[in-house]
RNA sequence: GCGCCUGUAGCUCAGUGGAUAGAGCAUCGGCCUCCGAAGCCGAGGGUCGGAGGUUCAAAUCCUCUCAGGCGCGCCA
């Protein structure tokens, strides 16, 4: 509708400046908002107090030239000049009336666009090294990724979801000996776990499966010679955990990308060897360095170290090298804010490339502090043990999971209460949606045990009924709910759903307690069965794009 | 020291340059012979960290400053 809006203002503006009321030589760009408070109408615009400098006016007497020339669009209830120059614009019921009558037709297509045109956007996102189990970091990381990605389908991207692994490197050879002495201490040899190892109870289930596979054939193997069939399996072997761990938190990615595959294909020397040609490269020291400075990062960067190896940088180039050239209208990488420092130099890489680097997009997602009751649950990598995705999934379900981890702006802090996302109490806002959409099933279900079935047709005159305060309300939120997810889609924040869904729910369940639906007035009740199961199928879409379901019971 | 993020009600947080800054929780007081009480109603609560600036209009934009977090490897 909001487009519509500004059509409406548009053709006003152009028949003011076509009578001369208006000399509109230039003319700001029309900005539509919805007021917080419904006397100033359901939109509203600050155009006339743009245009008053530029037209040299008072900006009130600019609006009043608009108003009328509004008011005659056949959309339009009224129109009036308010306050220091603002136009409020209030549209007839039948127009909100029919918006009932879209999202009963489209049903759980409600709420898509085409605003993408199938633009092509991927998302990158957990990619956690495949050294240990997802923890709780990674889980919200997973939830707004994959929430993000749902958005941007909805609002008409072609979206991939791409999981990066970083399955080379020292890492690797680290998770490989890790698992190769727990190996051998199964086989009954006493060891002793360095520092850097992972040490965590995982790596030992990894080692119990790989004696079930090898059994002890390589007892008396030298590290140099177990180490690399160590690696190879303990990866996989934590792969396949990760794997399973999203798909358990409702989460399947369209493409997994292996880091080492860009070394096989060679995409890391030719990488290089182009920014080489573009003269981004030089030589100290012994290594091998790539002039990030040139592009507005701190300083340079090492992409093969003097002693040969390649820095993981040297990867991550190549990687997304590889990303632009695969001609995505948009890039999104999903990062813990403790990456952000990375962003230069990826920012730089793509520059250097001679690409506008406006095509990447980072979203940094802040830490979750764990708490019970209210009390920080200790975490901390150190002796191995911290808490992992699946631990708090299990606990507290994936849809509270899940909607605990959208309640936030991925880039603020996020307390999540493991003792709040379980408790069935009113203050759990995960439920607070869900039995909103639960309890208009079960109306709607006892409707119909008195033989009262929602009507099949709109019926615009039937919806007139619905003449509360509280209806036109619902109604016009529900309305709003097709720009929520555009907007979301634009500014990628998968959080906007989240708090249009407890806004909805707000309204819903008040207009409940005070109003009843099923009636011996029937003609009242098709009505409000009608709006109720709107507000059930908006609440469903909405959940859906947050990866959360819409139980009919619970 | 440099860079990024965050400072909004007791707590946790929303808030596309607009009109009297909003929720939830917590606190206090109420509501189930009636479609689901995982719900509802009512009450109190604010120097939008601070100071300048831009603007007709600033929580929002700019500069400075204070506080917290994170990052500044030939680690990954």
């Amino acid at each position: 509708m909001r487009s519509g809006a500004v059509e409406i203002i548009r053709a006003a503006l152009g028949s003011a400046i076509k009578e001369g009321v208006i000399k509109g030589e230039r003319l700001p760009e029309i900005i539509i908002e919805r007021p917080k408070k419904d006397e100033f109408g359901d939109f509203s615009t600050n155009i006339a107090m743009l245009l008053a400098p530029l037209e040299k006016k008072a900006p009130r007497e600019v609006a009043s030239a608009l108003v009328g020339r509004i008011a005659s669009d056949p959309l339009v209830e009224k129109c009036e000049v308010a306050g220091p120059g603002f136009i409020n614009i209030f549209l007839k019921k039948s127009y909100w009336l029919s918006i009932l009558e879209r999202i009963i037709s489209k049903g759980g297509d409600f709420g898509k666009s085409t605003l993408g045109q199938g633009k092509r956007v991927q998302v990158e996102f957990v990619s956690a090294n495949p050294t240990g189990p997802l923890h709780i970091g990674h889980g919200r990381g997973a939830a707004v990724g994959d929430s993000l990605a749902n958005i941007l389908k909805a609002a008409g991207f072609e979206v991939t979801k791409e999981y990066y692994i970083n399955d080379v490197g020292r890492q690797m050879e680290v998770l490989g000996r890790s698992v190769f002495l727990r190996y051998k201490e199964l086989l009954g040899e006493k060891i002793e776990m360095p520092e850097e190892a992972y040490k965590g109870e995982y790596i030992k289930d990894i080692a119990r499966d790989f004696i079930l596979k090898f059994g002890d054939k390589y007892k008396v193997s030298s590290e140099a010679e177990a180490i690399p069939a160590f690696s190879a399996f303990s990866g996989a072997a934590m792969l396949d955990r990760i794997r399973k761990d999203l798909k358990d938190f409702g989460i399947e990615f369209d493409a997994w990308y292996s880091e080492k595959s860009l070394h096989e294909k060679g995409l890391v020397t030719a990488t290089i060897e182009e920014l080489k040609k573009r003269g981004h490269i030089y030589e100290a020291e012994g290594a091998l360095w790539f002039r990030t400075t040139e592009f507005g990062d701190d300083k340079d960067r090492v992409l093969i170290k003097a002693d040969g190896s390649m820095t993981y940088f040297s990867s991550d180039i190549a990687y997304h090298r590889d990303k632009v050239e695969r001609g995505f209208s948009t890039l999104v990488d999903v990062w813990g804010a403790d990456h952000h420092g990375y962003e230069a130099r990826v920012r730089a890489l793509i520059k250097a490339l001679g690409y506008d680097d406006s095509v990447l997009k980072v979203i940094f997602i802040q830490l979750v502090a764990l708490l019970r009751k209210g009390v920080p649950v200790p975490m901390g990598k150190r002796e191995g043990e911290f808490v992992t995705l699946r631990q708090v999934m299990e606990e507290v379900g994936t849809d509270a999971c899940r909607f605990f981890f959208l309640m936030r702006r991925s880039d603020a802090h996020l307390d999540f209460d493991l003792e709040l996302a379980k408790s069935q109490a009113p203050e759990n806002p995960v439920y607070y949606v869900q039995y909103c959409h639960a309890r208009i099933h079960s109306i709607i279900g006892f409707a119909k045990e008195k033989g009262m079935e929602p009507p099949a047709r709109f019926d615009l005159k039937l919806l007139e009924r619905l003449d509360l305060k509280e209806e036109t309300d619902i109604i016009k939120h529900l309305g709003s709910f097709e720009e929520v997810v555009e907007r979301g889609a634009e500014a990628m924040e998968p959080h906007r759903i989240t708090f249009y869904l407890m806004e909805l729910a707000g309204l819903f369940h008040p207009y409940y307690n005070k109003n009843r639906v099923v009636t011996e007035d029937r003609e009242l009740t098709d009505a409000r069965l009608l709006l109720c199961g709107a507000v059930a199928t908006v609440a469903a879409n909405g959940l859906s794009l947050l990866g959360v379901s819409a139980p009919v019971k619970m």
